[in-house]
DNA sequence: GCGACAG
DNA sequence: ATCTTGTCGC
């Protein structure tokens, strides 16, 4: 089989006693190595930037309408304080996927699609380094959604979590950014090594570091993503977007601490589980 | 061995 | 990720 994760947990069986935890890791890192096999870290896309003018507003330059970057999605996952509890296996959510897309060519990077996708019975636990094994399967779903009724509005872009990143990208052939609020901790990379570069950075004009680990691998970057903020945020290398490109990008469309798409994906996954979940509303319409 | 570890 | 209050600032 070649399921590269696209069920779930409980699809194959695994909470029925057969599979340890250790046996899940094992399985899931042989499904991470051939996705890797898969990854595109350089620049692999048809349409072009478009370039920011001394007057604040994007200019195209001579290009053809269509191959402009205009459509750019978000995705997140939210859930709720009784995931781990007897409530998830109830009928009531316990979280809530979002997928939106932002025309980016707006002033106010406006909002032109969303759609959600509501977890019930969800078992599927958060292991450290296997994030997406267990928010990949609901994102792909709202993809697909999409792309089987060829909506126009499907992302040419998508931003996603650290590390879902390249998952996603790869299983749904879509160029992708990964964004994470904190830093994973792998390959020696530390919070403390990486706000002292940052510092360091700081006087020379450059708002960004690039993360390189013990091994000489490089794992993303990290940036002020706001003049005032001392915390950064963490660009990983996705799918089919160099790290340079990733930057540019993220920089593109950072109104708040959090680049836009990824931004509103989190509101709003957070304010449609509130309102489908049984605390207030109950069986509401 | 112990702790730390994206969400 | 989620639970939590007010509070300071643009």
């Amino acid at each position: 089989m070649d399921d590269h994760g696209l069920r779930h947990g409980r699809d194959r069986g695994e909470s029925s006693s057969s599979s340890s935890s250790i046996e899940i890791q094992n399985h899931w890192r042989e499904i991470q190595d051939l996705l890797k096999e898969r990854l595109i870290t350089q620049d692999d896309f048809l349409w072009k930037l478009p370039i920011p003018s001394s007057s604040g507003n994007v200019a195209v330059e001579e290009e053809e309408e269509g191959t402009l970057l205009k459509y750019v999605g978000g995705v997140d996952v939210s859930y709720s304080k009784e995931l781990d509890s007897a409530a998830a296996a109830s009928t009531a959510a316990c979280g809530c996927g979002s997928l939106v897309v932002l025309d980016i060519t707006t002033p106010t990077l406006q909002v032109v699609y969303q759609d959600f996708f509501l977890l019930t019975n969800f078992d599927v636990p958060y292991i450290p380094s296997f994030l997406a094994f267990r928010e990949a399967p609901i994102l792909l779903q709202l993809l697909q959604k999409m792309k089987n009724t060829d909506n126009p509005f499907y992302p040419q872009l998508s931003f996603t979590g650290f590390g879902l990143a390249c998952h996603l990208g790869v299983l749904a052939n879509i160029p992708t950014i990964g964004i994470g609020k904190n830093l994973h901790h792998v390959d020696g990379l530390t919070q403390s090594g990486v706000r002292q570069l940052l510092q360091a950075k700081d006087s020379s004009g450059e708002d960004f570091i690039t993360l390189t680990g013990s091994s000489g691998c490089v794992w993303g970057a990290a940036m002020r993503s706001t003049k005032g903020s001392c915390k950064p945020i963490y660009i990983s290398v996705g799918h089919r977007v160099s790290l340079n490109t990733a930057i540019k990008i993220v920089k593109m469309i950072c109104k708040y601490h959090v680049p836009e798409p990824i931004r509103q994906a989190d509101i709003r996954s957070r304010d449609h589980l509130q309102k489908n979940s049984c605390g207030n509303g109950g069986t509401l319409q």
